[in-house]
DNA sequence: ATTTTGCTTGACAGCGCTGTCATTATGCAG
DNA sequence: CTGCATAATGACAGCGCTGTCAAGCAAAAT
């Protein structure tokens, strides 16, 4: 089936009605220097009269540049942050009018560089933002260098070099919270890591280390237990911390998810929280505010640093001077009523 | 910047490779009719060997065809239901080699015909997916048909004609669940409506209804209030019902974020539930089953549904005939602990 | 053997735009 | 007023593919 009606206003039309060369109208469309003011007017009337939109499959033919932006994420259960990410990066697509396609992927797969040079190769991206933990697969990033794909990380445990990095106070969030329990007189506080792929997993671990320490609280390993951001590995973890000689007054999970996991545990064992249990998240998801009691967390800005990364590296892509580092981001504790 | 490496590869090369013309290779690559056995194998060793992607702007601009399809949807709080949306298009997407293109909406919004046309005429999309609300907006219809856009709608309240619509069994399900209650003695049943745009809204109430009537128990206007599928909605109408001098026993919300606030607000007038108050919803998102106690609710293949949309959408746009009408998706209660 | 028919294949002209480079204004110093 | 640098504009050749149409060819019909 053909293009329906939708214009078929070309460049060809505007620089009749202009009285112009195609080229001295394309100039102007993409905000080219040497154009006369006049020059410039006169076009720009052409253009709105007409409603002419420039043919995007002719320009990137002709021009070698596709303007589209790829986002590839693991997919997960729970998808607020991605939602976050999401609208943030569409955002910041739709003011450079940039198309963004988007690759979800499941981890562990044997065949993720395939499945990306294809997705690569096949839509011409020409930049690709990459989410924790995408930003730290080392095989993703080898093929992107190899296909001289510019890409932004988003969160990564290691910084790409050369290359966009969007972080946010994870460590000293972490830091916080866990101070903020312990002025509560918690002392046994438990912890629950995220999956050991995210650059905010060792973070948020550090982070709670430093505050023990600050306050004077020895670090006990059993007080600290794998997760993987999952509701189920939550729940999981906070069963082995109850179950604990001395089990904990508090837990902390490193996502919102797994501190509703931890809620449910408790829960089930009969423990009212926050008198018996505390319990804290990280993310502030829709889930953290619907859950009873509403979940203390910590909020981090996505949208905007999803909205930034996706910036940046368009701005890369148009040959912008690459910007300064980038200042972490600020998080902001939320407190509720799942701490006492 | 120019594109990256990959695949400079063009129709050329593997027509020489394969030494046939390019109209040749076009047309295997392109699974098109009469060419010999033995002259596709050649053409598609060449392709392998090659590894040789076609340059989809090359082939928009000629073909006048753009390979895209967008997904135009409101943009809510809670995202999980658009999650599933999302996953069945793109799936769809990846078998047929389409791109899908993104456009969250904010309702009501005075320029939506304007955004739109924008959207469809920029990236030149051959077809839409209209998940509800969006299937009933007459200003989008309008526009869409106007600019010969041919669109799938899901659940829509109304059919839209000529067009693709997939639906769901949400009367039959609000049925069941109606029934499914009053088969546990509860006779005062209050009712949290849905959006009046959304076409689940009219059905689920409708199901409710006619349940009632099967069983001999009088519909009561004040037990049926009206949401709008969000959290806050749901806590409101809630309190408005647990006011009434005769409250409900049981409450049906028409999405589990209104639920997940009836919830609440039972909880923060020291109702437990499910003894003194039972909760139900629909979705089966994965707030119902993180929250405490877990929700029963009504699941239903959004996944599917939307991945059948996609699919026939492209199969109409490539010419394939016209599907005999989808019978409607069939529902499922979940039946978890809110519920006594 | 010759004609007819239908299947295969290829030559070639664009699709609508941007890059390159030549050409023509314009401004300014001498 | 002339000469020269520089700004403004245009002519034109592709970018890589598909649509059209004509030509080649083999099998079927005469």
């Amino acid at each position: 089936m053909r293009q329906g009606k939708a214009s078929k206003v070309t460049i060809f039309d505007v620089a009749d009605l202009a009285g112009v060369s195609i080229k001295t109208v394309s100039r102007v469309v993409n905000d080219e220097p040497n154009v006369r003011q006049r020059t410039r007017d006169k076009v720009l009337a052409a253009v709105a009269r007409l409603q002419y939109r420039p043919n995007v499959a002719a320009r990137s033919l002709s021009g070698r540049r596709s303007w589209i932006i790829g986002l590839v994420y693991e997919n997960p259960h729970e998808f607020s942050y991605m939602k976050d990410v999401l609208d943030g990066a569409l955002s910041a697509c739709e003011e450079r009018e940039y198309s963004l396609l988007l690759r979800p992927l499941s981890l562990p797969s044997p065949e993720i560089a395939g499945r990306i040079e294809r997705f690569v190769t096949q839509a011409r991206v020409e930049g690709i933002i990459l989410p924790a933990p995408m930003g730290d697969l080392p095989e993703l990033l080898r093929l992107l260098r190899k296909l001289e794909i510019p890409f932004a990380t988003i969160t990564p445990k290691a910084l790409a070099a050369g290359q966009i990095n969007i972080l946010c106070e994870d460590e000293e969030a972490s830091f916080s919270l866990t101070e903020f329990l312990i002025e509560r007189r918690h002392r046994a506080i438990g912890f629950i890591k995220g999956s050991p792929g995210h650059g905010a997993s060792g973070k948020r671990l550090a982070g709670y280390r430093r505050a023990l320490k600050k306050h004077g609280i020895g670090y006990q390993a059993p007080l600290v237990r794998q997760g993987d951001f999952d509701f189920d590995s939550g729940k999981r973890a906070a069963s082995e911390l109850l179950d604990l000689p001395q089990a904990p007054t508090a837990i902390i999970a490193s996502n919102d998810d797994m501190a509703a996991g931890a809620l449910l545990e408790a829960r089930q064992r009969g423990l009212s929280i926050p008198e018996n249990l505390s319990v804290v998240g990280f993310d502030d998801t829709p889930l953290a505010s619907r859950m009873w009691p509403p979940l203390t967390t910590v909020r981090q800005p996505i949208r905007e640093m999803a909205e930034t990364a996706a910036g940046l590296l368009m701005d890369r892509l148009n040959g912008k001077a690459p910007p300064p580092p980038e200042q972490p981001f600020a998080c902001e504790i939320v407190i509720r009523e799942s701490t006492s």
